[in-house]
DNA sequence: GATATATCGTTAGCTGGGCTAACGATATGG
DNA sequence: CCATATCGTTAGCCCAGCTAACGATATATC
C-alpha cells in the first residue's frame, strides 16, 4: 500500500470520529423531554428486537461491562419498560424483556432522537441519500470488526 | 415526498445513530495508554489547529457549556499542553493556546486513538473508500445544519 | 456427596463528562 | 458614575464508564 493511502485512512478514520462525536452531541440534546438517553435507548432496543436476553449478553453486545449494564437495566426496570424474570434453567442469570410499555417508548423515543437527523437526510439529494446509505452499512462491518 | 423516503431517512438516521454510538464506545477502549480522552483529543484539536482561542469559543465549537470546557481546558493546563493566557484588550476573556508538548501529544495521541480504525478502513476496497470519504463530507455538513 | 472452581449479576467506589445556577471580575452604555 | 452585559469559574447535581470484591448458583473433581 503506498503511503498516501494510509495517510488518507488515518485522515478518514480522524474525521469520522470527529463526525461521530459532534454527531452524539446533537442528538443528546434532542433527548430532554424523552427521558431516554442514549444507552438506554440503545440497550431498550436490543432487548425490544433481540430479547429475552440476558444481562451479562446484552453488555457484550452494547460493549460495556456487567456493572454499567446493571445500571441502565435497573433504570429501565424502574421505568416500567424492562422486566427482569429468573431463568428457571440457571438461577444465576435473569432474562430480560421490554413490556409494552417499553417496546411503545422505544419507538417514540427513537423518533424524536433521530428525528432531526431525519429531517436532514431528508434534504439531501437521491445520490447523497444513497452514498450514505452505503455508507452506513459499511461502517457497521467496520465497527463491528474494530 | 414519499411515505416510503421518509420511512427510510428515519431508518437512516436511525442505524447512522447506532453505529455512532459503537464507535465512539470502541474507540474510547484504545485510550487507555495516551492520556488523552476523547473531549479532550477533541478540544485540544482545535486549541492545536484554532488557537489561540476564548474558552467560550471553543465551547461554541465544540458544542458544549462554558463550565464543562472549563474542566476539560484545566486538565489539559495540569498535564502541560495547553497555557491561558491573559487577553490585552479584554480582561475577562482568556487566550488558550496550545504548547510543543500538547501539539506533539495531539498527533501521537489522534493516531493512536483512529489506528484501529484506520485499519479497517485499509482493508477496505478503493470503492468501498470513496464511499466512505463521500459520506463523511456529507454527514459533516448534515451534522452542522443540526 | 462434599468440596473446589467457574460463572452471573450486584454492590461499592472511583473517574470524568454533561448540565444549571450563582458569582466575581471586567467592559460598556446611559 | 452606575446599571447592565459578558466571560469564566465554582458548586452541586446526574449519569456513564471502569475495577475490585462479593453472594449466589452451577459444574467439575475427588
Amino acid at each position: 500500500m503506498s503511503n498516501e493511502a494510509r495517510v488518507d485512512s488515518r485522515n478518514m478514520a480522524d474525521h469520522l470520529h470527529s463526525v461521530a462525536i459532534h454527531l452524539l452531541r446533537k442528538l443528546r440534546r434532542e433527548d430532554e423531554s424523552s427521558g431516554l438517553n442514549a444507552p438506554r435507548l440503545s440497550a431498550l432496543s436490543v432487548i425490544v428486537f433481540g430479547g429475552p436476553i440476558t444481562l451479562g449478553n446484552l453488555a457484550a453486545v452494547e460493549q460495556v461491562r456487567p456493572p454499567t449494564m446493571t445500571r441502565i437495566v435497573n433504570a429501565l426496570e424502574e421505568q416500567g419498560l424492562v422486566v427482569k424474570k429468573k431463568n428457571a434453567e440457571d438461577g444465576r442469570s435473569t432474562r430480560l424483556s421490554a413490556t409494552t410499555a417499553g417496546k411503545k417508548l422505544l419507538m417514540e423515543g427513537r423518533n424524536r432522537r433521530v428525528r432531526s437527523l431525519a429531517r436532514q437526510i431528508d434534504a439531501l439529494s437521491n445520490t447523497e441519500q444513497s452514498i450514505l446509505r452505503e455508507a452506513s452499512r459499511i461502517l457497521a462491518t467496520v465497527v463491528r470488526a474494530i
